[in-house]
DNA sequence: CTATAATGTCGCCGTACGTGGACAATTCAT
DNA sequence: ATGAATTGTCCACGTACGGCGACATTATAG
């Protein structure tokens, strides 16, 4: 089999899908169910449902409590000029996808 | 002196603040001004200039779409149980803080 | 197969978002 | 000191947020 043992290899955070898998992820490895977290992170449970379905527009600040309340850590790594698909920095792709705003 | 030259030593975001004076360093660090920034990341200056000072409740896609923009990667870092003042985990210290909502 | 829990949806509602445009205040060169 | 550039603030507007309560739809037992 493959080396790391549960090493998880280095995640990074790109996108609202990849806060929202972390979150289920580590809610469920927590053993806790959607009403308790949402509780303790004092959202509603229906925020939690959303969230971890990659909602994009959700509060920064409820999303930081919830990884909080989760104890999972947030580090700034430093840049990687190349990490999978390079987005040309100076050129804008993901604005312009913006434009185009996804109704949820 | 102090051992680390200009290495940062580890930054972890737990805040918006956090997020907010991550966002203006490294812009700054870029030499953008707000009115560049904004534009590759398809929002308005106002939004920039609310987030840079830690709105809380911005929106979690667009802040991640400007941190990809600035290429600063987000990483999931190991739960470490004692990194400054450690949150009980179980219990909701955030979550009261929360019934009493900041106006901004 | 049947209870029971867990998760996903639905409306309604008050509130704040993010935008565009204009203007004030501040910082920076010269 | 003068002017330009950058940053901060204001307003009005349309839109979506997040909460609540109820219900529908899967999982998980038993």
């Amino acid at each position: 089999m493959s080396p790391y043992g549960d090493i998880e290899v280095m995640m990074l955070i790109r996108t609202p899908q990849d806060i929202g898998a972390l979150l289920r992820e580590r809610r469920q490895k927590a053993g806790l169910d959607q009403a308790e977290l949402a509780r303790r992170v004092g959202v509603s449970r229906q925020w939690l449902v959303e969230v971890e379905h990659g909602k994009p527009r959700a509060e920064i600040g409820l999303v930081l409590r919830a990884l909080n309340v989760l104890d999972i850590p947030l580090e700034v790594g430093t840049p990687r000029y190349a990490t999978g698909v390079a987005d040309t920095p100076g050129i804008d792709i993901d604005a312009i996808v913006d434009a185009a705003r996804k109704p949820q």
